[in-house]
DNA sequence: GGCCTTCTGTGCGCTGCCGTACATAGGGCG
DNA sequence: CGCCCTATGTACGGCAGCGCACAGAAGGCC
C-alpha cells in the first residue's frame, strides 16, 4: 500500500504550514518554492554558516542537532512536514550555532531567505504562522532539555520514536542504532539495550539500519509525559491538521 | 559601595531591550510601563494560565523552568534585564508550559499583553528586537539542553553562576543550594558537592543562602564551553550593550 | 539569650550510563 | 558464492549522580 518514497515528489501543501496558509498568500509564495531532494546527512545548514534558503520539508525530516567541541551531539528538536527549517531568517539573527541535517530522505520546497523575509515582513497570516511555529518549536526544545534531564534512555528512545512516527508516512525508518545514539547524546550500546527490550515487548522491530514500529499505542504507553507535551502543543498553536 | 537593592527603583531604560528602543518607539510604549515589584518567588506566569502581561526585568532576574509531573523541574533559561519575560504573548501561542518565577528580587516594569501586541504588529524596530531577544533566547535553551547532557554539575553551576552574575549588580546572589538544585535539575546534595569544590578553590564564598563569587575569570576557566556560545549569541543578536 | 526553623555537610549503598573491548551477524558487492 | 564492511549484541569495571538518613550549624524570632 505504500508507495516506493522516491515515486513521486509531493505537492508544496503535503506541507502543512504551507497547507495552511490562506490561498492568497500561498499564491503569492508559490512562485519561489523551489522543490529540492532531501538525501539522508544533507546538511541543511551548519553551525553558525550563512543559510542562503528556509526549507520547508514534504515527506523528508530533519534533526536541528548541536555538535560540541568533543564530537559530542544532542539533538535539539525535529521537524518535517508540519514545519519548516531555517527559523533564524526570519527571526533576524540570519544564523544559529546549531546544524540541521536530514535524518530521513526525501523531499521538500526552499525559499530564498531574502524572499520569505519580505513575505514575512509583510505582516500577513505567513507570520502569525511562521512565529506560532516557532514557538512549538521552542517548546520541543525545551521538553528535550527537561527529557535529558530526568529520564531513562529507553523514555527517551520511545519519545524520539514517536516524534518521527510523527513525521513519517510510513511506520518504518531507515536509522542505524549509532545514529539514534547520536541524536539522543547517549552512547550506542545504550540504544541497542532499550530498542533490544522494545523489541522483546513486541513494539518494534528492527534489522541492520531499519526500524519498524509494530505497536505504536504500546510505545505511547511507555513513553515519558514529554512527548505529549509537545504533541499538544503543536496541535494547539498549529492546528490539529499538523497531526 | 552596593546600594540597598531596595533604595531605588531603576528606570525603564535599565532594562537593555527597552534602552535599544529607538525613540520613538520608546515613547510610544512609555505610557504604558507599569512598574512593578518582583518579589522573590513571584511567579510571573505559570504553565498553561493566561498572562496579561509581558514583563521587562530592571534589576530582577527571572527563571523559566518547567515542571514535571512528578515534581522534578528543571530551568530551561534565566532572563534579567536583558530581555522580557512572556515571549509567547507577541509569538502567537498565549501561553507556555512552563513557569516564570522571580529568582532574585527587584523590580520590572509591565505592559498588557493587548499593548505589547499592537506595538509588535506595527512592524517597527521593537518587533525586530523581541524576535532577536527571542532568538537569543532558543540559543539559550538550545545550549541547557546539551549541557544538561554531556556535563557534570560542576560545570553547569560554573555556567549558572556566570549566566546570572551577566544579570546581576553585584556579584553576590541570595540563594539556597536547594533552590539552585532545583534550577539545574540535580540533587541538593550534587549542589553541595561542587559549590564546595568551588569555594575550597577559592572562586566563591558562600553562607546561608548568600554567594558571593569572588574570583568571576576561575569560573570562566572552569566552565564548559555553552557559557561562551550563549553568552556570544546574546552579544551578537542584542548587542554587546547587553552585557 | 535561647529556641527552632532552615540550610548545609557527610556518609552510605544503589543504579544507570559510560568507556572499552570484542564477538557475531547481515547484506551489499565483486 | 564468498568476502568484507558495517551494524548489532554482550560483557565488565568504573563513576557520577540518586535516594535516603542524619548530624551540625546559622540565624531569625520571641
Amino acid at each position: 500500500m505504500v508507495k516506493p518514497r522516491s515515486a513521486s515528489r509531493l505537492p508544496p501543501r503535503a506541507n502543512r504550514l504551507l497547507a495552511s496558509l490562506p490561498d492568497a498568500d500561498y499564491q503569492a509564495l508559490l512562485p519561489h518554492l523551489e522543490p529540492m531532494a532531501m538525501p539522508l546527512g544533507l546538511a541543511v545548514y551548519e553551525s553558525g554558516g550563512l543559510q542562503g534558503f528556509v526549507v520547508f520539508p514534504t515527506d523528508s525530516v530533519v534533526s536541528l542537532l548541536y555538535v560540541l567541541e568533543d564530537g559530542a551531539s544532542t539533538e535539539i528538536a525535529v521537524t518535517g512536514r508540519e514545519g519548516l527549517v531555517g527559523i533564524s531568517l526570519f527571526m533576524g539573527g540570519e544564523t544559529t550555532p546549531s546544524r540541521a541535517v536530514v535524518q530521513s530522505a526525501g523531499h521538500g520546497y526552499r525559499v530564498r531567505a531574502a524572499v520569505l523575509k519580505k513575505h514575512f515582513e509583510a505582516r500577513g497570516e505567513l507570520q502569525h504562522l511562521l512565529l506560532r511555529f516557532t514557538q512549538a518549536l521552542i517548546t520541543q526544545m525545551t521538553q528535550t532539555a527537561v527529557c535529558n534531564r530526568h529520564h531513562a534512555v529507553e523514555q527517551q528512545l520511545c519519545r524520539w520514536l514517536l516524534l518521527m512516527l510523527d513525521r513519517l508516512s510510513a511506520p518504518e525508518l531507515r536509522m542505524t542504532q549509532e545514529l539514534i545514539a547520536n541524536m539522543l547524546g547517549v552512547r550506542r550500546e545504550g540504544v541497542t539495550e532499550a530498542a533490544g527490550k522494545l523489541q522483546a515487548l513486541g513494539l518494534i522491530e528492527y534489522r541492520r539500519g531499519r526500524i519498524s514500529v509494530l505497536d505504536r499505542p504500546g510505545l505511547e504507553a511507555r513513553v515519558c509525559e514529554c512527548y505529549a507535551v509537545v504533541k499538544r502543543e503543536y496541535d494547539r498553536l498549529l492546528g490539529a491538521a499538523a497531526h
